[in-house]
DNA sequence: AACCGTTCTAAACAAGTGTTTAGACCGAAG
DNA sequence: CTTCGGTCTAAACACTTGTTTAGAACGGTT
């Protein structure tokens, strides 16, 4: 469970304060939702600094995405290094949301506003990382249970603390969670379709 | 493929119309997002009439949630009542969201936004389906998996089409990805986690 | 014809939105 | 000390939001 990729969530300072503010805010409530004022009182800062450092609520919203995606990318750049298996991959991404929930919901998000031409950069690696190593249509229709079958597990997540009978964000829970996918993916692997 | 359940999605008359543009302005843009003036427009009606038949913006929200969860819960009924096995479960949850991709878009912004505190009784027969037939932490893990796998193809959907090279909405695809589902779900009954 | 409740409209309302402005503050450089 | 660029604030800006109001239009009943 790779940890720390050298990127830190956290940025001192103002700026940093109101990108924290704002990365919590976007993902609680979304884009539309979310109030330039709600963002700069979380942050104990006047609404105008908002526009100072970054030049709008758009901008902002921007950054905050910009600044997931280079995490996600690094991460994912780690786990192929470490070998393209199915596991490896599948593991990174469960690693990623796992330890950032807030972006689950983040990027969540942002497919369903933007669908993906807002940001083209952001899937693009995932993308060529499953044509590569998962080809053809059985390849591709396995990649998708894969990475649906880990996405659903954070997309869930709010229903599923009774059915579990604990968090299921807790390390006992994530930790069971995170070998079934990894003894799927393996699984899924040998599967004709 | 089962459809005609019989619950229509539209309705006659000024409050259908209303409802009909409300659950294509909510599930497009969320909740909050969403204007009344927009809805109204599309609707071809003033804002007032919204107010007149449904009280205000939160209350046709609910109408619409509530309408919703009507059909999913009839669909799951008549798959139970085919036998409650996995593969007919997964495929009336497949079906359900592949006729109405909107809801889709809806459940899961309303998942996102209000966990399930809001609607308790929206995912209650799904989840009492879950521990019925899928006992156990083995069983649930499983049970997670292929729910997972069932929603992510919408969820990415927006992300599939170049990924594909079709719509992943044309019937083709949407008749590929099920038969694949359907597999899997034999294929995970008997996986050991 | 006069009355009625229902349906609908146009206009206004207060509150909140994102953003801009004018200027204060402050530490460092000349 | 003065000046200057960067940082920050309070107030105002124009605009949109959801909702309310007063009343018109309509169709059916007495």
């Amino acid at each position: 469970m790779h940890q720390n990729i050298n990127m830190p969530i956290a940025e001192d300072g103002v700026r940093g304060r109101i990108l924290d503010a704002a990365r919590e805010e976007f993902s609680q409530r979304g884009f539309e939702a979310s109030s330039v004022r709600a963002i700069s009182d979380s942050a104990s800062v006047t609404p105008a600094m908002i526009n100072y450092y970054f030049g709008g609520k758009r901008a902002l919203y921007e950054a905050v995405i910009v600044d997931a995606q280079a995490r996600l990318h690094s991460r994912l750049g780690v786990a192929v290094a470490d070998g393209p298996t199915a596991a490896n991959l599948a593991g990174a991404y469960f690693d990623f949301l796992a330890e950032e929930p807030q972006m689950q919901r983040l990027l969540l998000r942002e497919m369903l506003d933007g669908g993906v031409e807002r940001f083209p950069e952001l899937l693009r690696p995932l993308r060529a990382l499953l044509t590569q190593h998962f080809g053809g249509d059985a390849g591709l229709q396995r990649a998708l249970s894969l990475f649906g079958a880990i996405a659903g597990y954070f997309i869930y997540e709010p229903v599923l603390g009774e059915l579990l009978g604990e968090d299921p964000l807790s390390s006992d829970a994530l930790a069971r969670r995170r070998s079934h996918i990894i003894a799927l993916s393996k699984k899924i692997e040998e599967f004709e379709s």
